[in-house]
RNA sequence: GCCAACAUAGCUCAGUAGGUAGAGCGUCGCCAUGGUAAGGCGGAGGUCACCAGUUCGAUCCUGGUUGUUGGCUCCA
C-alpha cells in the first residue's frame, strides 16, 4: 500500500499501481470533473500516471496556472494533429502554451491563409469529439531519434540531439499524431472544449533570424465557450484603448508615410507632453538634478571613443558636414560625458546628477515600429549620475525610489527586470559582475521583486528595467537604471579626491519615462484617453445654450484662461446635447453649460465627464475645484 | 530585416464577373434659438497609396515599391 498526502494534509491509503484518476475519484466527484493535471512529489504529471511510491499529490484545474498551461499545451497538440490531417507532410517545430493561449510552428510548402484556420478549427472539433486519449511513451534517446528520422521530422531531431546522452525521451500520442513532448497533458482530447485559432505569423526556428522561417499559428482555448467569448470581448474592448486609435480620435499625434517611426505631435498632444515634461522638471529639482542639453549631431570621433561606433553602428544615422563625418545621437551619454569634462570636479561635488530631455534617433528595423511605443526618434528623460564608488548603492536606491514615486502618480503597476551581460558587451567580465551585483544588491535591500533577464543588458553595462503594460497586456520597457564603468574609462573622467589626486567616478544612466513618446503611448492606453485633469489637453469646455449667452460665455472663458485653466469655448449654433456628446467623446473632464439661468446668476452648470452629474456653482468656486484637481494630480 | 495580411473622401468603411465610385460621421451653407450623449435640408470633397505590365479599357488582374497591421520573447 502507498500513502498519498493530499493538499489539505489528509493521507489516503491506496494500492500500489493506482492511477491518479482513480485517486481523484475517491477524493471528490467535482474534482474528478475539473481535474486536468497533477503534481506528484514536486513533478507535474498526467492524471493517467500510475503511482508506484508514496508521496504528496496536488490536483490542478483550469483556474490554476499549471492546469491552464496543460490545457493550452494539449490544445496545441490537437491543433498540430488537425494540421497533420489536413496538410500531410507538414513538419513540426515547437508548440508551447503561452500567456493567453498557445501556438505551434509548422514548416510546409503550403502557405496558410485565414480560410485554412477555419478548416483547421473544424478538424479540431472532430478531434475533440473523438476523445482520443493522450498516451505517454518513454524511449531512449536513440530510439526517439530513429522514430523521428523515420518521419523526417528534422526539427524534432534537432531538439532531441541537443539533449544529454542517456536521456529518457517522452513522446505523447493522441490518435495517429505523435509528438516529442515533456508533458504533462490532459487525459484525453475530449476534455478540451472551446478552442479558437487567432492569427498567423512567421517565426524563425528557435527565434534565430539565421534559421528558416516557419509558419506559426496562434490560438487560445478555454474551458467554456462563454469564457472564450468573454476573452474575445475583452480584446475588442482593449482595442478601443489602443493609443494609435485614440491618438487619432483625440488629435494628439500622427504618423505619416513621409516619416515612418517619426511621430508628429499635434497641439493637443503637445500640451500633454509639456505637462509631463514640466512634471519631470519639478522632480528634477526635488531629487537634486541639474538639467543640461547636448547637441543632436556630433563628430564621428566621439562615437568611436564611446564605443558606439563598434557596438551600435547599425542603429545609427550619419551625416556629412563639410568633409567630416558626423552621427546623429542614438544616446545622450557621450554628450553628457563631454559636459562633465568641461570642468574639473572635486569629490565634494559628488554625486553630480545631470538630467537631459534628449532627442535621440535610432534606426529600428521597419517591421518593429509600433505607434508611439517603438519609434525611430524619441526623447529620453535621461540623466547621468557621477559619483564615488562608495555612493553607488545609495544612488541606485534613490533612483529606484524616485521611479516608484513617479509611477505611483499615474497608478501604474510595473515589473522589474535585471538584465545581465550581452554577447556584444564592452569591457571585462569581472567589472560586469561587480556592476550587476551592485544593482542586485540595491533591489534586494529595497525588497523589490524582480526577474533576471540573461544577456539583455546594454553593451556598456547591466541594467534594471521597469516594464509597463499596454492595453492588451504587452509590456514595454520604460524606466531603466544602468550602471556603467565603461564610459568614465573611455572618456577618462575624473574628480579630485581628498588626497588631491585624480580618481575615476562611477556612473549611472537612468531614465524614468524612458521615452516620453512611449510613456505617452502607455498613458493613453492606461487612461483610455480620459486623462486626469492635470494632463488633459483641454481641462474644461464652455458650452453655450443659445446665442443670447455669447457675451457671458466669452467672459467666463476669459476668466478661466486668466486663471491658467486650459479651456475651450463652444458657441456654435448647435443643441446642447450635441455639444455635450462631442465634448464627452473628446473626454474633456469638465463641461461648463451656460444658458440664461447661469447668465442671470453669474454661475456655470458644471457637468463631470466621469459621472455626468451636474452641479451649478460660481466661476470662482469652479476654479478652486479644478485647481485642487490639478494640484493633487487627479 | 523576415513571414503573412491589408491600403477606396479628413475619419470609419461599403463597392465593381475589368467600363474612371458610394454611405455614415466630419466639413461648408441655409433653416431651426435649442437645457445635459447626434434637429432638418442642401453643397463641396476621390489620379481608389505609388510605379510598371496585361487589356480597346485597370480602383479591380500580374509584378515591383512604399506604408500599415499581427508576429518573429515564451523552447519538447
Amino acid at each position: 500500500m502507498l500513502n498519498i498526502t493530499l493538499k489539505d494534509g489528509k493521507i489516503l491509503e491506496v494500492e500500489h499501481g493506482t492511477s491518479i484518476v482513480k485517486i481523484i475519484d475517491r477524493i471528490s466527484k467535482k474534482l474528478a470533473k475539473f481535474a486536468l493535471v497533477a503534481r506528484f512529489n514536486n513533478e507535474l504529471v498526467d492524471l493517467n500516471t500510475v503511482l508506484m511510491e508514496s508521496g504528496t499529490l496536488e490536483i490542478f484545474d483550469f483556474d490554476s496556472p499549471e492546469g491552464k498551461e496543460a490545457y493550452r499545451h494539449s490544445s496545441a497538440h490537437v491543433m498540430a494533429q488537425a494540421v497533420q490531417n489536413l496538410f500531410p507532410g507538414v513538419k513540426f517545430g515547437i508548440g508551447p502554451a503561452i500567456k493567453d493561449g498557445f501556438y505551434y510552428d509548422f514548416d510546409t510548402e503550403h502557405i496558410f491563409t485565414p480560410d485554412d484556420l477555419e478548416k483547421i478549427e473544424k478538424q479540431i472539433e472532430d478531434i475533440l469529439a473523438a476523445d482520443y486519449p493522450f498516451v505517454r511513451k518513454e524511449l531512449s534517446k536513440e530510439d526517439a531519434l530513429q522514430f523521428f528520422r523515420d518521419r523526417n521530422e528534422e526539427y524534432k531531431i534537432e531538439l532531441i540531439e541537443a539533449l544529454p546522452p542517456g536521456s529518457i525521451i517522452s513522446l505523447y500520442s493522441q490518435g495517429d499524431f505523435t509528438d516529442l513532448c515533456k508533458g504533462p497533458h490532459l487525459p484525453s482530447t475530449g476534455k478540451l472544449k472551446a478552442i479558437k485559432l487567432m492569427t498567423l505569423a512567421g517565426a524563425y526556428w528557435r527565434g534565430d533570424e539565421s534559421n528558416k522561417m516557419l509558419q506559426r499559428i496562434y490560438g487560445t482555448s478555454f474551458l467554456k465557450k462563454s469564457q472564450l467569448d468573454e476573452y474575445l470581448h475583452r480584446l475588442e474592448e482593449a482595442k478601443k484603448r489602443d493609443h494609435r486609435r485614440l491618438g487619432k480620435e483625440l488629435d494628439l499625434f500622427t504618423l505619416e508615410e513621409e516619416g515612418p517611426g517619426f511621430p508628429f505631435f499635434l497641439p493637443k498632444g503637445m500640451v500633454l507632453r509639456n505637462a509631463l515634461e514640466e512634471f519631470m522638471r519639478e522632480e528634477y529639482r526635488k531629487w537634486e538634478y541639474e538639467e543640461i542639453k547636448t547637441p543632436i549631431i556630433l563628430n564621428r570621433s566621439l562615437w568611436e571613443q564611446s564605443g558606439h561606433w563598434d557596438h551600435y553602428k547599425e542603429n545609427m544615422y550619419f551625416t556629412q558636414i563639410d568633409d567630416q563625418e558626423y552621427a546623429i545621437k542614438p544616446m545622450n551619454c557621450p554628450g553628457c560625458m563631454i559636459a562633465y569634462k568641461h570642468a574639473q570636479h572635486s569629490y565634494r561635488e559628488l554625486p553630480i546628477r545631470y538630467a537631459e530631455m534628449g532627442l535621440v534617433h535610432r534606426h529600428e528595423k521597419s517591421g518593429v515600429l509600433h505607434g508611439l511605443m517603438r519609434v525611430r526618434a524619441f526623447t529620453q528623460d535621461d540623466a547621468h549620475i557621477f559619483m564615488l564608488y562608495s555612493q553607488i548603492t545609495d544612488e541606485i536606491k534613490k533612483v529606484i525610489e524616485m521611479i516608484d514615486e513617479i509611477y505611483r502618480v499615474f497608478d501604474f503597476k510595473y515589473n522589474v527586470e535585471l538584465s545581465t551581460r550581452p554577447d556584444n558587451a564592452m569591457g571585462e567580465v569581472d567589472i560586469w559582475d561587480k556592476a550587476t551585483e551592485d544593482l542586485r544588491q540595491a533591489l534586494e535591500e529595497l525588497k523589490i521583486p524582480y526577474v533576471i533577464n540573461e544577456g539583455d543588458g546594454a553593451f556598456y553595462g547591466p541594467k534594471i528595467d521597469f516594464h509597463l503594460e499596454d492595453s492588451i497586456g504587452r509590456t514595454w520597457q520604460c524606466g531603466t537604471i544602468q550602471l556603467d564603468f565603461q564610459m568614465p574609462e573611455k572618456f577618462d573622467l575624473h574628480f579630485i579626491g581628498e588626497d588631491g589626486m585624480k580618481h575615476r567616478p562611477a556612473m549611472i544612466h537612468r531614465a524614468i519615462f524612458g521615452s516620453v513618446e512611449r510613456f505617452i503611448g502607455i498613458l493613453i492606453e492606461h487612461y483610455a484617453g480620459a486623462f486626469p485633469v492635470w494632463l488633459a489637453p483641454v481641462q474644461a469646455k464652455i458650452l453655450s445654450i443659445s446665442e443670447n449667452n455669447l457675451d457671458y460665455c466669452a467672459r467666463v472663458f476669459q476668466m478661466l484662461k486668466k486663471r491658467g485653466i486650459r479651456v475651450e469655448l463652444d458657441v456654435r449654433n448647435e443643441k446642447i446635447g450635441y455639444k455635450i456628446r462631442e465634448a464627452q467623446m473628446q473626454k474633456i473632464p469638465y463641461m461648463l453649460v451656460v444658458g440664461d439661468q447661469e447668465m442671470a446668476d453669474e454661475t456655470v452648470a458644471v457637468r463631470s465627464r466621469a459621472t455626468g452629474a451636474q452641479d451649478v456653482m460660481s466661476v470662482d468656486v469652479f476654479v478652486e475645484m479644478i485647481k485642487k484637481d490639478i494640484d493633487q494630480k487627479k
